[in-house]
RNA sequence: GUGGGAUUAGCUCAGUUGGUUAGAGCACUGGUUUGUGGUGCCGGGGGUCGCGGGUUCGAAUCCCGUAUCCCACCCCA
């Protein structure tokens, strides 16, 4: 038997459901604080992720499905959106157009990793990307988006909050952090000694806690920031705490791609085990102007559906439609032709074979329909035909045409 | 990529120190006097015990390998 990849998931019948619930309350929300559906390719140039997210980082450094086409482009399978979404605004020209543009996304992603629970090869994400607004006020929005999603999901969650600064206060902080770790270097993990060189800012989200006592001790960023980064973030907290969604501070959150600068943000959950991270975003002004784009502020953030799945408070499953049955052989025909017709305005389930009343109600409570109706040969005399209400019990009697 | 635990019917799981034809519940299917309420009762189908080797008179059971899932590390959404 030929089965599916590792790390790679089917999904049917009720994770369907859940899937389609989660993008149907997403998209409305993406929608109603004016966001515009952007569908980009799966397959890009392996250049674009490691000029965008990152070479040192995990992602590009081992997790990509990258290989050589037909055409000998190195290509991968995308491992996260942005990079794509930001592609596609440079390349339809909108940072010259100038102006506001926001979008949302959801699809595939790839990254070749140990599976685990709630981390797969093949992932699905919901992301959104607005580019061209540099106030704070829109790094609030985001949160206060991704908030709103969650929380019409039922979803419980803590928000995590820091801030990374830019490129005049982030380089200095990146000095002095480099020295400490050198003051402790003999000390500390060999991924930290290796990350010094790569990407020093990542020894703060190291997990060993002989290192996070030794980083207690650190500079933080957060008491480094300059002017515009710190009244930006104070304001941002601000904004926070007059609509009343919690956050903690955070001084040692980092995000995983390199393209990030001042507003950093993850929403994590405690009730889907290690993989806890449920979302996460944050700014990213140099991004556009990286991959050879006009300088335009960006800021965005992604959602990890399947991990959203197994958090998900799905409504009650409401009784729907009709189930029609024939009661011998000569009536089956017929039930055909009403549920034809029926099946124009709403959903109607019937059964092929001739039953009695007994197992034809069985039907309807499995297909969990709300109205019962049976044919047999007194409908077919009379031209009439019955229907029950499964839930309130009640019964009606139509003529035939009428139904 | 590292360490640990699992894998038996469609699902959830039993299965004794290695010993006849591998079980249960749910699900599926049929019947239960062929027209009004599901639950009851009786039957039926369905398993190369993850896969491949080995030990043994004999393996679901012991050993080795391998695959997948789960847990932790790591990483991230």
């Amino acid at each position: 038997m030929i089965k599916s990849l590792r790390g790679m998931n089917d999904i049917l019948s009720e994770d369907y459901e859940r899937f389609t619930y989660f993008i149907n309350i997403a998209t409305d929300v993406a929608q109603k604080y004016g966001f515009h559906f952007i569908e980009t390719p799966l397959l890009e140039e392996t250049a674009l992720f490691k000029r965008s997210v990152g070479e040192s980082s995990d992602i590009v450094g081992k997790e990509m499905y990258q290989f050589t086409d037909k055409g000998e482009n190195d290509v991968c399978l995308r491992p996260e959106g942005t990079a794509g979404v930001v592609r596609a605004f440079i390349e339809k020209k909108l940072d010259k157009a100038g102006g506001i543009h926001r979008f949302f996304y959801h699809g595939s992603m790839f990254r070749y990793e140990r599976p685990q629970k709630g981390r797969l090869r093949q992932f699905h994400q919901f992301g959104v990307e607005s580019f061209g607004v540099d106030s704070v006020y829109e790094d609030a929005t985001m949160i206060m988006m991704s908030a709103d999603i969650l929380k019409r999901c039922g979803i419980g969650y803590r928000l995590q909050l820091n801030s990374l600064g830019d490129s005049n206060c982030m380089p200095q902080y990146r000095d002095s952090l480099i020295s400490y770790i050198e003051s402790v270097e003999d000390e500390i993990c060999e991924d930290c000694v290796r990350r010094k060189t790569t990407n020093p800012i990542r020894v703060l989200d190291c997990k060993n806690e002989k290192c996070q006592a030794l980083y207690e001790k650190a500079p933080k960023l957060i008491n480094s920031l300059c002017d515009s980064c710190e009244s930006d973030f104070t304001k941002l907290k601000k904004i926070l705490d007059d609509n009343e969604i919690a956050y903690e501070i955070d001084t040692n959150l980092v995000r995983g791609l390199d393209y990030y600068s001042k507003t950093a943000f993850e929403f994590v959950s405690d009730n889907i085990g290690s993989q806890s991270a449920i979302a996460g975003g944050g700014r990213y002004d140099k991004l556009v102007e990286f991959l050879d784009g006009r300088p335009t502020p960006a800021v965005g953030f992604a959602m990890g559906i399947e991990r959203l799945m197994e958090l998900i408070v799905m409504p009650e499953n409401k009784r729907d439609g009709y189930y029609i049955g024939a009661m011998d052989e000569e009536s089956i025909d017929l039930v055909i032709s009403l549920a034809q017709r029926k099946r124009q305005t709403d959903k109607v389930i019937i059964d092929y074979k001739a039953k009695n009343f007994k197992n034809h109600i069985k039907g309807a409570d499995k297909a969990n329909t709300k109205y019962f109706i049976l044919i047999g040969s007194n409908e077919i005399e009379s031209g009439t035909i019955t229907i029950k209400n499964l839930e309130d019990k009640t019964e009606q009697t139509l003529n035939m045409k009428d139904f």
